[in-house]
DNA sequence: CGGAATAACTTGCGTAGGCAACTAGTTGAT
DNA sequence: ATCAACTAGTTGCCTACGCAAGTTATTCCG
């Protein structure tokens, strides 16, 4: 529990520092990245996320002001949006990768066996899936 | 990763509800408990927790505040102070134990088998220690 | 079709906690 | 003995984010 704790705060300090953005930030980024061109709900957003609605209103704010996502009116549901990257997100985050990847290779991946990291990944899926359940 | 924020959250909100006591405070309390009478210094402290400096300063602050711990100066350090559990942050932590316990198993170590426990125990372990180092 | 129940956000408010700069005590080298 | 380097905590400032209470928009009945 702890371990985890330091592993992310380390990440987020590599990350904030190289590439000028949080970890928190640069996880949102990535998921909608993989939403493409048509965007993602902030709802779907939150589930792949650890934040809260709330939490993800003012991210996606913050986002938005520093013209990394773009939002539209969902054309289905008039309450709600779809977030997508602008070009400048999309290159942010193709400008974060390398070092995100040495990141957490260095404070985390580097040091567990082929083994341990799928024992890990099932690990918490399921963990997270019971939790979601 | 998601998945240990993702418990951590659960754990903490079970824990406030339950015990009033957020769940980093109970992680000072349990550390702070097991130094016993002679107490720890805030700087062991930090190690054993999550906390930088200036917050475990604050997190301290608030568990004296609440009269749940007491701190007297260190007699071979003047700089520093030792910090023991009262008799009232014993009997907090007492009360809150089976909560905590139930917590943890419901939201963490019941989905894992042994064997599972086992190599995250031990990973994690290795990964934090290799982060310190 | 009208009104309750629900869903998708948003906002006001409060707190935890990081970083960097500061204070004060300790240690070590000359 | 003195002065520099280090270490222990503290504090000012700022941001992220949770919770609870809104505000629209939607859906589900009758």
């Amino acid at each position: 529990m702890v371990g985890s704790v330091v592993v992310a705060r380390a990440m987020d300090r590599d990350l904030q520092r190289q590439a000028g953005l949080a970890l928190a930030e640069h996880h949102l980024l990535a998921i909608i990245n993989e939403a493409g061109e048509q965007g993602i709900r902030p709802t779907d957003l939150a589930l792949g996320s650890t934040l809260t609605k709330s939490g993800l209103t003012r991210a996606v704010d913050r986002l938005e002001a520093l013209g990394l996502i773009g939002s539209r009116v969902c054309p289905t549901d008039a309450r709600g949006q779809l977030l997508a990257l602008t070009a400048k997100g999309r290159q942010k985050l193709r400008r974060a990768a390398p070092e995100f990847f040495r990141s957490v290779g260095q404070h985390f991946a580097d040091h567990l066996t082929e083994r341990e990291t799928e024992t890990l990944a099932t690990a918490f899926e399921r963990i997270a899936a019971a939790d979601r359940g």
